[in-house]
DNA sequence: AAAACCATGTAAGATGTTACATGATTAA
DNA sequence: TTAATCATGTAACATCTTACATGGTTTT
């Protein structure tokens, strides 16, 4: 892959509204946790690359209180760009399990810190399970069934079965460990 | 985070057994395929930076047919070190899911374009599931069940429920797709 | 004869994170 | 008064990918 990635992240969003980076990198922690994430050191410098390239622009919006704000806009050779990419085969999916590393080397490990390890899983599925059951209420609650809230729901109901699935699994994992470290019975 | 990830997944898996880089590379591909990758680039450097650090040893093995092996063995200082990444909490996970991005933004492309991106992913999930399915099959038959064994079992489980849930989720979505590109009937 | 596999490695560049600098405003 | 939120950005560093170099062996 020749092609930045955070680039399109930032030409998708400002493709539905002008966003500041800051409102990029909110909407980017909110909406796109699980899908993908950014820092500040990847969004500054891209929005001025975009900017270079004329893929969007950049309107300096002085408050009489508060700090600056830079709106970002996308040009329509910015939609030109984002229609290209989005036309082209996404790369298979990366992901970076580092809970599962550590359950996969558990034998180095006691049970205790193997069971604190998928409890801790659990927790960070279950929450993410909430958010996306709640953002898909508010998308149920729109007063209009736009096209942008269908893509949207789309995306939300594969991070809801995902970790749904991976609550689940935590279950049923804390269970296998659980008898797994019991003495065992002969007779 | 300052600990490179990629040295406990190397000390991990010579704490198994002893492997080359080559071995390496091609277990992480197999096994740990979904969970975690490396290239070529990442492993030699690695295992190098390993060896020096007392963590691994290497033993050259020339045999009269083929290219020279580097066998690497874990040292027990390496076990420690080992033992001390596993005895810490995980790092949230990190997924990257170019084709949630391309179907989020989907009311820029057209509806077969977005179907084509979500029947890739099927067919990735199809494969990622039989693969795991066999991956247990192969555990089940094992003569003896190993704490080694209960571990990756426990990886593959979790392998199998999310590849399972997507690729369920991919139906949903295309009959959604579906009926979302119908025209409205209106009376 | 070609392709795939075995096997090790490096260089250049792309990508990404962390920590910091700056400083006002608002909520607890 | 402390913490959080608003807001923009950079520098140094860490990480990772891609493409290549090398060359033998095995399978198709």
């Amino acid at each position: 892959m020749k092609e930045n990635t955070t680039k399109f992240v930032l030409l998708g969003l400002l493709s539905r509204r002008p966003l500041t980076g800051y409102d990029i990198k909110k909407t980017v922690k909110t909406r796109l946790d699980y899908i993908w994430d950014l820092s500040n050191g990847q969004i500054y410098p891209t929005l001025k690359l975009l900017e270079k390239n004329g893929l969007i622009t950049k309107k300096i919006e002085t408050r009489e209180s508060g700090p600056t704000r830079k709106v970002c806009s996308i040009t329509n050779r910015g939609i030109g760009k984002l229609k290209e990419w989005l036309s082209k085969s996404a790369h298979p999916e990366i992901n970076r399990y580092e809970i599962l590393l550590k359950i996969i080397f558990g034998e180095q490990a006691n049970i205790d810190t193997n069971s604190k390890h998928i409890q801790d899983f659990k927790t960070r599925n279950t929450k993410l399970f909430e958010t996306m059951n709640q953002f898909e209420n508010n998308l149920d609650a729109l007063p209009e069934q736009t096209e942008e809230a269908f893509y949207v729901r789309l995306a939300v109901l594969l991070g809801k079965s995902i970790s749904k699935a991976s609550v689940e699994w935590a279950d049923t994992a804390l269970t296998m460990l659980q008898k797994h470290g019991e003495p065992k019975i002969r007779r």
